[in-house]
DNA sequence: TTTTCGCTTGAAACCGGTTTCAAAATATCG
DNA sequence: CGATATTTTGAAACCGGTTTCAAGCGAAAA
């Protein structure tokens, strides 16, 4: 390999010293312009890239920020994680990913493998670790949790109220003269999960209508269980006329399992999933779901660990969920 | 922030020197176990994590490698993405992603900064940059191009025939008696649709089947393209009874419009789409479609990099799309 | 004209590792 | 037992930048 040019060929090309060189690509100090353009022209022509490893050596600065991910491939996790992208872009920080695959172990791993990159912040976008664990391995490291809502106060999340999303999903159904709303959730630890089905416990009370645990069947936010809790559900010959699924893909699962047992949806079963991703507008017939603000948050929440970065405080905020209504409720008489 | 710990910590706390427990770290040398041992419970006691950017400033490897992607959140490019990461674990080596977003520019920007970032290797998943450009941008850095064939030798791609995918999907609606099939194409200039309409064009030949214009519709590799296409076909007059979409996405948008028109697939019109995607099973009815091998060719990509980084010669290799029967497609009498 | 001040500038220390080199310690051999 | 070969070890140079420090310089003030 070509050794790559340092700004010493360019101080010796423009004939100053290696300190003027870095002052003029810095911008720290002023340096009488006629040496400033000899240094520019001389880093031109010579294809200068400066050497990150050595800069953040030097400064202690990294210009960079990890970012845990979960299960890449998920729509809703791949938003907040582009929404990141989008948020650092031409900040000068650029973000590095790990995966932690819903794995404390592999997480933690992570984490410490960025803190030896000497990441100047960490983005966490959900994950399994508590808040005891984050303060003891990234110590005073600026970080923020994105999708997930860790109570200390010391911890910045932005976070979007899942049981809101249940509850408004729920009451858009009874809205609708359901009074008998299956749900299908996630896993049943997983966070998210149990507060959307706190949202559609709520918004049963709300409206007196009994809440039943023949009612709810465990998934784990995949198309197949989503298409197996269906196949349970009429074979346990509890009725039902409304569906809500915990996310998008649990819906679509449902959807193909109601049309093979020659189900309609609206016009027998209703439907409401919980992501509003992409697909959804376009399944037979367009789902109606819950959307999250997922890139905004992750715009948010890159600009709240560069904020941190620069010494100053932030607080959590906290997201709220939208109904999108399509075509897949329909009235009960 | 707490000053992190050096190994001139722990050679001070274990009675030895910078070197020897550097020597410990990287198993470069025998040292006596005893000091070995002490050293090792220094570190641990310090909980050590050695700088990188030293180590990579020092040694010269950075154990990075850079992957561009482009537009994040395509189901296609993602598995490769997966499959990169996948091929990478366990390896030392960690990705570094930027994106390039279809953008000759920011490709281009973002592979210097991979450059200034000292990455050891370049995996470019799809893009626009040429083998020219390439040549001059990475000079001898170790790179493989994934999904896209650059026919230089000196370049290593992963990729996939697409235009034997095209041909598979048609010859397979054909078998079905179908003689009227359209094509929803996706960007003009893209290579893939390119070489996917070949394909097409090629198994109408065989067929003895009329090659019309009429029936190629220009899409963007998105639903809302599918959808419009098809209302604008079946505004056109033109006759069908088969659509081949050029990707899963486009199918969804094209399944929806001949749903709005109270066409039954695959009854009225048999549908096949392009990639396989996690959603495609689960559509009404589950769409029948080419399967790409993403996730295999990122890690073989991976592979290769880093056998090429090794100082091996690596050559190209191409991956064969396979058909997913479904339900999609109907016999025509 | 001399003194003082501010602005530029280069030399050198430093960041935290790796690696070379030669010295020291130990082992092998005649 | 002495001489030589081999293994361990520490000192110091180095990677390529940033940053401190003090010196050099010209302009403004006295």
């Amino acid at each position: 390999m070509a050794k790559a040019t340092t700004i010493q060929d360019i101080a010796e090309l423009a004939g100053v010293s290696k300190s003027t060189v870095s002052r003029v690509m810095n911008k720290t100090t002023a340096v009488h312009p006629e040496k400033a353009a000899a240094v520019i022209k001389a880093a031109e022509q010579l294809g200068f890239a400066p050497n990150q490893f050595a800069r953040s050596l030097a400064s202690g600065r990294s210009m960079t920020v990890g970012v845990i991910t979960q299960n890449l491939g998920s729509p809703f996790y791949d938003a907040i994680a582009q929404g990141v992208i989008a948020g650092l872009e031409g900040t000068g920080y650029s973000p590095i990913f790990a995966d932690g695959r819903w794995d404390r172990v592999v997480e933690e791993d992570s984490i410490r493998s960025l803190q030896g990159r000497r990441v100047d912040g960490i983005l966490l976008i959900g994950g399994q670790l508590d808040g005891t664990d984050l303060k003891a391995l990234c110590g005073t490291l600026p970080r923020v949790a994105i999708a997930r809502h860790l109570p200390s106060v010391q911890h910045c999340c932005m976070y979007v109220d899942n049981a809101q999303g249940g509850y408004l999903a729920t009451q858009h159904l009874i809205r609708h003269g359901h009074t008998k709303i299956a749900f299908i959730g996630g896993l049943h630890h997983h966070p998210d999960a149990k507060d959307r089905l706190a949202g559609y416990r709520k918004a049963l009370t709300q409206a007196d209508i009994r809440f039943t645990t023949k009612l709810v069947l465990e998934g784990d936010f995949s198309s197949a269980s989503g298409h197996a809790a269906v196949h349970a559900l009429l074979k346990s010959g509890q009725e039902f006329t409304a569906i809500f699924a915990a996310n998008d893909a649990t819906a679509y699962g449902a959807r193909l399992a109601l049309d093979q047992h020659g189900l309609r949806v609206p016009q027998d079963i209703s439907l409401v999933g919980y992501d509003n991703q992409a697909e959804s507008a376009f399944m037979i017939p367009p789902l109606t779901t819950m959307h999250q603000p997922a890139h905004q948050m992750g715009q948010a929440a890159a600009a709240a660990v560069l904020e941190k970065i620069q010494g100053q405080s932030i607080k959590s905020r906290m997201f709220i969920p939208e109904l999108r209504c399509r075509e897949s409720v329909a009235t009960r008489n």
